[in-house]
DNA sequence: AAACAAGTTCGGCAATAACGAACTATTAAG
DNA sequence: CTTAATAGTTCGTTATTGCCGAACTTGTTT
C-alpha cells in the first residue's frame, strides 16, 4: 500500500492499512474489511481486535461494526499542540478572513501533499473540498505551490514530478515545464495564485511561511469565487497575505524576508 | 502492556506501545525506546521504520530523533468530526462560560477515564491539568462522577472499583462506600460537585449529557477557585448547567429528563 | 424453523518478526 | 588529529508468531 523503505513489519503495516481505510469509510465490519484488503477474516479479526484493545478502533455495541477510536483523537491532539504554528497563525488568519470576508486556509506539506491544519470559513459560502486534517495535491492549490516554489528541486522531483500531476480541473498544471514556469513566477512575485486549478469557480492567493531554518513549512491562502477575485483584488490581497506570512515567519524565528 | 482480550498481534501491540510512549515523551531515539521497552534495537527499528513509512512517526532530520507524525493529526481530525456532540455543545458551553466568567469543560468517558473533548478557558485563570484530548480519573472529577452516577453499576465495578481509587488530593474519593454515597446524591440532585478532589483550590459543578439511548455519554462542568464557588453560587450554576445539558441531550435525541 | 450472514475461535504450518552481532555515521574526548 | 564512544542502521539465522481455512456461535431474515 505505502512505498516501503527499509524494514516493514507486515502485520503493523496491515493494521495501519486498516486504519487508513476507516479514514475513508467510517464504519465497517470484519467481513467487509477482509474483502476490501484481500485478507482472511481471521487475520483481520486479529488485527482489528488488537486495535480495539488499544483504543484505535471501537466496536459499536449495536451493529457490531467498527469505527476509529478515541485514542486517535488523543494522539491527534498531541500532534496538534506541537503545531504551534497554528496558534501563532490563528489571529492573523482570522483578521485577514474578516477583512476580506473570504475563506482563509492554513496548510503545511507532507511528502508532496498539502495538509490543511486550520480554516476560517465563510458561513454563506463554505468551501467543502478542504477540511482541517485533510490532504490535497500540492500542484493544484495555491498553498501547495507557494511552498513548492521555495522547496528544493529534489523535493519537487521526488514527490511531485515523479508521481505525475493530478488533474483536478482542466486548468490544473499538467507538465514539468508549466510547473517550473509557475514556481519561477511565484518566487518573483512572492505569492502564488490558484486560478480554478482545484475547483472550477474558485481562485486563491497564497504565500509561504518560513521557519527558523528558512524552510517553507506552511502557507496561507485567501480563496474566493472567480467573479470577486479580479486581478486588482488579488494584488491587494497578496500584499496583506505577505504581511501576515512575514509576521508569522518572524515569530517562528525566521530572519530573512523571502 | 494493555489488558489483552482475545487475539493480540504482538508486533502491532508493540507498535502501539511505542506510539503511546511518544504521547508522554515527545522526542525519542531508537536506543532510548529499545531500552524503555526492553526490546532489541533492531526490533524497535523495524517497528519504528514501519510507523514512519505510514506517517505515524516522523524523524527529525537534525537530531535523528523520532516524534509523532501528522497522520495522527489527520486521523484525529476524522474522529473529532464524529464527535458531533462537540459541535452541538459548543454554543452552550461558550455561553455559560461567559455568563460566569469561569472555565467550562466538555468531557466524555472511555474505559473508566474522562477524556476532555473541549474546553473554554479563562485567560486570567487557566486550568492546566485538563487539556483537550487528555485523560483524567473519573472518580476525582465533576464530569467523571456526573457520568458514573448514571452508568450501570457493572461499569463502575469493572473500571473504577476494581482498579482502585487514584488519590489526586486528600479529598479524593477513597472507598466504595464513599463513591456509592456520592453517586446516589448526584442522582438525587441531578448534578455533581468536585470539591478539591483533583486539585486543591478548585471546585466544580457538573451535569451529564445523555444520548438517544439515555446513556450518559458526556458531561459539562463549570470550574472555579474555592473562594468564588460558595454553596449558593454552586446551586445557581447547577441550574444553568442542567438547563444546558438537557438542551444538548435533547438535540442528541434524548427524550427523558433525568 | 431453517437457511443465511456476520462475528469469533481453533489448530497446524510456514512465513516472518525478533534477536544479536556487525557495520556506519556522527559526536565527544584525549 | 586520532581514537573512543554512542546512536542509527543492516544482515543472517532461528523459532516464534502471525496467517489461513475450517469450524463454531450468534443473530437475523424468510
Amino acid at each position: 500500500m505505502a512505498k516501503s523503505k527499509g524494514v516493514i513489519i507486515q502485520s503493523v503495516a496491515r493494521a495501519m492499512d486498516i486504519l487508513e481505510y476507516f479514514n475513508k469509510i467510517k464504519e465497517m465490519g470484519i467481513s467487509e474489511i477482509s474483502e476490501c484488503m484481500g485478507l482472511s477474516k481471521s487475520t483481520v479479526f486479529g488485527l482489528v481486535n488488537t486495535l480495539v484493545n488499544y483504543g484505535y478502533l471501537e466496536q459499536d455495541s449495536e451493529n457490531k461494526k467498527y469505527k476509529l477510536g478515541i485514542k486517535l483523537f488523543e494522539l491527534g491532539c498531541t500532534v496538534e499542540k506541537r503545531l504551534d504554528l497554528r496558534n501563532e497563525a490563528r489571529p492573523f488568519c482570522e483578521k485577514i478572513s474578516k477583512a476580506y470576508g473570504q475563506t482563509v486556509h492554513l496548510a503545511t506539506h507532507y511528502e508532496g501533499e498539502v495538509v490543511y491544519i486550520d480554516k476560517f470559513d465563510m458561513p454563506d459560502f463554505p468551501i467543502s473540498y478542504s477540511q482541517v486534517g485533510k490532504r490535497a495535491p500540492m500542484s493544484c492549490t495555491g498553498v501547495g505551490k507557494a511552498m513548492l516554489a521555495y522547496l528544493p528541486w529534489e523535493y519537487v522531483q521526488r514527490f511531485i514530478v515523479s508521481k505525475g500531476f493530478p488533474l483536478k480541473t482542466e486548468k490544473s498544471i499538467k507538465t514539468v515545464e508549466e510547473l517550473k514556469e509557475c514556481l519561477f513566477e511565484i518566487r518573483r512575485n512572492g505569492y502564488a495564485i490558484d486560478d480554478e486549478e482545484i475547483l472550477i469557480g474558485l481562485r486563491c492567493v497564497a504565500a509561504p511561511i518560513f521557519n527558523h531554518k528558512n524552510e517553507p513549512i506552511a502557507a496561507i491562502s485567501l480563496s474566493g469565487m472567480v467573479n470577486k477575485m479580479t486581478d486588482d483584488v488579488i494584488k491587494e490581497m497578496a500584499k496583506d497575505i505577505i504581511d501576515c506570512t512575514r509576521a508569522i515567519s518572524n515569530s517562528l524565528g525566521c530572519k530573512k524576508d523571502n
